[in-house]
DNA sequence: CGCTTCGTTGACGTCTATCAATTCATGTGG
DNA sequence: CCACATGAATTGATAGACGTCAACGAAGCG
């Protein structure tokens, strides 16, 4: 849960009685083994799935069977923070790797929230951060090449873990399968892994057996088109009151 | 002002009291022509774009200058009420038709947030939804083919509006050019204007001067794979502080 | 040591992009 | 009311990226 609490807290500012809040937040533990799946479409969750360890992804499939991952949640992310005000499932939420989960109970986070109300700004502005990424995938896929594609998501991945204090940008970890990083970028298996030699071929980035390390940090970006600000890293000028007031520019 | 209430009020029960307050926001009413950007990437906006009247888009912009529209909203929308949580920009917004907004200033909106625990659930709740219908279109572009994308987004289009009060789904404005409606669905202008060639070949639609009529709703949902729960329009069983308790699946 | 999962390769097919006109609709000014 | 400019819709021909199918190699595991 100290991880949640700085996950939080890389985005919003909350007070030390709020910290402590948060930290005392808790829930059944519960382990996975990679491809076997947390949540179920229709299902109704009465808590949030916190990641422990291990790699836990969303995804959408579609009738004839294709699926299509829509977010990657590693280690301190609350990967259905949004169940708290949707409780009926719409989504599947599956362990990509072997994963430990913490079910925090929604009436417990509702609690919280209603009681503090800088911590309901802060899960919002979380679930804010995941839109965010949601609204990048559809310009990667509705617009980029399969490469451009790949690069993005281990630059994505790379910024995240990095910010987590899971690794750092250039060598990180990323247990997710040939198949599964396919269907994150919306191409097929086959397509990916001649992807993924030709990212190789430019010494851009090595991915061996779930560790990624960066050769070319700039190049992969480049390639990626892969600029940061989608994940307000840099938002941490928030959270306070009334503080307004600088001039911003105005449209039209 | 009245619409946003009644958009919120379609997945939050709110009291007499708290329904007065949302009534009692209001901000700058400002016009833009089809085309016109209303924000863009890098700006600190300091108050949320209520959609008053027309079809206003959030997209995303390639280096080489395609775009890809990542969101509609239609009168009735706070079309960034994450900017409340989220101020600086990293995403653009325009006007796809002739629209009209009400800027509501973010010092109000928390302000009420604040106040009202409630309220503050409503607005993430609606965030919530953006956030659900954006998995949803990273699912489309990553895994339908052109005719299914185009068609998911007239199925979108056509219950929103008629959740909204403007229409029915099977009779509705939507007044966006082909240009946009590729950029929205990740083709290209030439192939949006043949797959819609196809759909009205197939008898599922027509789609005259901003006016879409659905001749056959069952085929377009099928071709389309639509299922609405992803728009949480049947989540009105929220809300309400201590209401849980029915049996829920478990998993595992 | 067989089984299963994952990664890799080759040949071939197709959906969608690209390029470049052309038609149609709308609106403006003379 | 016509001439003209402008944006939107449509069409044809061609190219390329990615999918499909099928097989094989490598690696982990009970």
């Amino acid at each position: 849960v100290g991880q949640f609490l700085r996950r939080l807290s890389l985005r919003s500012r909350l007070s030390a009685e709020e910290q402590q809040v948060i930290l005392s937040l808790d829930g059944r533990t519960e382990k996975y083994r990679a491809h076997q799946d947390i949540v179920s479409p229709g299902e109704l969750v009465d808590a949030a799935c916190l990641v422990a360890d291990g790699l836990v992804g969303r995804f959408d499939q579609m009738r004839d069977g294709q699926r299509q991952l829509t977010s990657f949640y590693i280690a301190g992310d609350m990967c259905d923070l949004h169940s708290v005000v949707a409780p009926r499932a719409s989504w599947s939420i599956t362990a990509i790797s072997n994963a430990t989960t913490i079910r925090v109970p929604h009436a417990d986070l509702q609690e919280v929230a209603r009681r503090y109300p800088t911590i309901a700004m802060a899960f919002w502005r979380d679930d804010t951060v995941d839109a965010s990424i949601l609204a990048k995938w559809v310009g990667n896929l509705g617009r980029k090449s399969s490469i451009a594609r790949v690069a993005h998501l281990f630059c994505e991945m790379a910024m995240r873990s990095e910010a987590g204090g899971l690794g750092t940008r250039t060598s990180f970890e990323f247990h997710a399968t040939q198949e599964q990083l396919a269907d994150a970028t919306g191409i097929t298996t086959v397509h990916l892994n001649r992807t993924l030699q030709e990212i190789r071929r430019q010494n851009l980035l090595t991915f061996i057996s779930g560790r990624v390390n960066v050769l070319d940090w700039d190049g992969l970006a480049s390639v990626a088109e892969f600029d940061p600000s989608y994940l307000l890293f840099d938002a941490a000028a928030h959270r306070q009151p009334k503080r307004l007031g600088e001039p911003q520019m105005v449209v039209e």
